[in-house]
DNA sequence: CTAAGTGCAAAATGTTTGCATACTT
DNA sequence: AAGTATGCAAACATTTTGCACTTAG
């Protein structure tokens, strides 16, 4: 008679630690492979999407057209934000007061929430930022 | 005897025409619909992929897990920057000296180089924030 | 025991490619 | 002309769905 609940099962664990350990961004297909199919890829598909919506992980598309997930640090502080690399895909997460500010300016200046628990700016990280410079 | 250059298409002006004029984001078939066929849904895809490259059109996943296009008004001005709405989807274009603070303090202090180009930020706007908070 | 989750195979979508034709310069 | 671009149909890839079965609470 239960209702809407939710069932934590092995397949959730696995994969969200997976995830947890790998440092980068994975396509379905990647994490289908490297889970030596413990888990089937229907299921990853559905995992992926509850993390999404749940935003412990991050969705999108790259340069080369496909879709990729990574796992963002969860953190309750109001001073955090994340950094993306647009090359080498890596999402760092930092703790900086300089976002509060510009968070306070956005919502007060220009009537807009930020979603704090998704802000991701991205760029190039120090050391693509090198080697496209060349 | 020409190389690697660039013609200027009927299609390629259509597109883009018509991604400046819509104020939201569409997914190709959408555009495809739209333009009543005039272009070619393959035309679409590879017309759109350049126009992501050049960084003229952003491309996006959203939580319907569709892929969106839309049109970024370009701007050289050093304090520009979009905000995205997670609900209707809109980007606007703001120019706020804001941007320029966190951009210099994480290019200083963060040693990262954020893409002045697609400098996008997500959260709800003014109205979507009232109707959701609710 | 019941609701929720899983995984297969199949179906539905979405995207890319090969190629003949048409357009730009 | 020569090099690009286009658009169809086909190939390919990705994502979703139906359903019988398993698992969590």
């Amino acid at each position: 008679m239960k209702r809407n609940d939710t069932y934590n099962t092995k397949q959730k664990d696995i994969i969200l630690n997976f995830l947890k350990k790998q440092q980068k961004e994975l396509t379905i297909k990647e994490i289908y492979e490297k889970l030596e199919k413990k888990v089937g890829l229907t299921t990853i598909y559905r995992l992926v999407d509850k993390l999404v919506e749940e935003k412990s992980i991050a969705k999108n598309i790259n340069k080369d057209n496909k879709t990729y997930y990574q796992y963002l640090y969860s953190c309750d502080k109001e001073n955090h934000f994340y950094l993306k690399c647009n090359n080498c895909g890596l999402i760092v997460h930092i703790d900086c007061d300089c976002i509060k500010d510009l968070f306070n300016h956005i919502s007060n200046e220009h009537n807009f929430m930020i979603d704090k628990k998704q802000i991701i700016i991205s760029g190039l990280c120090k050391k693509c930022n090198k080697k496209e410079g060349i």
